[in-house]
DNA sequence: GTCGATCTTTACGAATTCCTTAGGTCCACC
DNA sequence: GGTGGACCTAAGGAATTCGTAAAGATCGAC
């Protein structure tokens, strides 16, 4: 098993570097970032599992980095709030962080958060994802609608597989195009839309009005498990 | 072939009763026990397939008994936990579960489901694999094809191995080129093509059509022990 | 040294997938 | 009504990968 991946995210040389100690003595791999802007840099050139954010840095402030990563990224993010101020924590939350921890904060607690966040990443480690008539079977790449195996091509099955992955949740067009991709490829929507009708012409009973890959307008797409909208 | 054999496991009879007549008349021979602790005795009694384990149960909790039947049994095993807790799916899995349904849950879906994992029964290397007309014996390097013995160079052999060591699912490029040649020929993609053309003369009916020995475009090769495109 | 079996290269047409383009639809807004 | 933006749909060409055969290279047995 690999190391999981953290980026630390402050603008305290002091914080990074208690950070980086900490964490690297407990089998984390480490890398940090000063700003936001850094951040989303480090985002392009690898992958991570999980962002520790502060929510206070010069620039552009810890929310606003969070709202950008998260359209590109679905590493977990624990924003650090200085004080108890309870709008800092919804806004946090609201802006797409998975949890937050209040500075000062105790070692133990932030591990713990860590390792709790950790787990939730891999929102489905299921093998196999069922929606109303289709099943998608991750390891065998295998998809079956109606009881039919439908072939798909490595990157329709790659697409689906991922906005599956995270179901009745609308993923943003830069995040769908970075995980099937690359890292490179973040504006490229024209892509996603040929796939996306392929996917539908291959999937739905009806490709003119689909009932599980559906579109969020000005955001992304979603796919959808259950039925009744 | 014969029958799948499923253990029910829920302290509720209603359960029981729904589940063995569905399941019966699916097919399956379907055994029942009523808490963890007869669980385990049936297993004692004779080999099960899968295991339809309720999370929440009287006595042992289902995930007590599910990482008890782990220690004794590579059956396959399904939980049955309850909507919306998400600690539940997580512990499920990390107790060595296979998959999860969530109460209240879909007779079609279960089914998929129980399908999806008895096809993922582990196949084991020491012993003789069969997929219609072709028998692999590991331990005695050979191989029988429609009744008749076929000669494989050594590479030929390894290669076959290792595909059907994990069936049904693709294997990529990289990983048989590891595994079959050692860690620097990671991409070397053109031996795997004169291997897999002989191998296809070799053992498939119809070596333009095979149907044991597949590709998946841009990921790499699959060994199909089913039928059923 | 020769032979035979196996493994490594090479080459090229065929098949498939991916990218690109272009026209059309829908909807909010002026 | 008209306009613009986002989205849908279809189709063709470019690029990549796959299948196949056949020619070197390697190695051990004799």
């Amino acid at each position: 098993m690999n190391a999981s991946t953290i980026l630390v995210v402050d603008d305290e040389p002091q914080i990074r570097r208690v950070m980086r100690t900490t964490l690297t003595g407990k089998g984390y791999e480490v890398h940090d970032a000063r700003s936001g802007e850094e951040a989303l840099e480090r985002l392009r050139e690898r992958h991570l599992d999980l962002i520790l954010l502060d929510i206070n840095m010069p620039g552009m402030g810890g929310l606003a980095a969070c709202r950008e990563i998260r359209t590109v990224s679905d590493a977990a993010i624990i924003m650090l709030t200085v004080r108890d101020a309870e709008e800092d924590k919804i806004a946090a939350l609201d802006a797409g962080a998975d949890d937050y921890v209040t500075k000062p904060f105790s070692m133990p607690e932030l591990l713990a958060r860590i390792r709790a966040a950790l787990r939730r990443v891999p929102t489905d480690l299921r093998e196999t994802v069922i929606a109303g008539d289709i099943e998608i079977h991750a390891a065998e790449r295998r998809v079956i609608v109606r009881g039919q195996a439908v072939r798909l091509t490595p990157k329709e099955f790659d697409l689906l597989l991922y906005l599956a992955g995270t179901p009745n949740v609308p993923i943003p067009h830069a995040r769908l195009l970075q995980a099937v991709w690359g890292p490179d490829y973040g504006d490229q929507v024209e892509y996603l839309r040929t796939f996306i009708n392929q996917l539908r012409k291959k999937l739905e009973a009806d490709p003119a009005h689909p009932r599980h890959i559906l579109t969020e307008p000005w955001v992304g797409y979603r796919f959808q498990t259950g039925f009744g909208q």
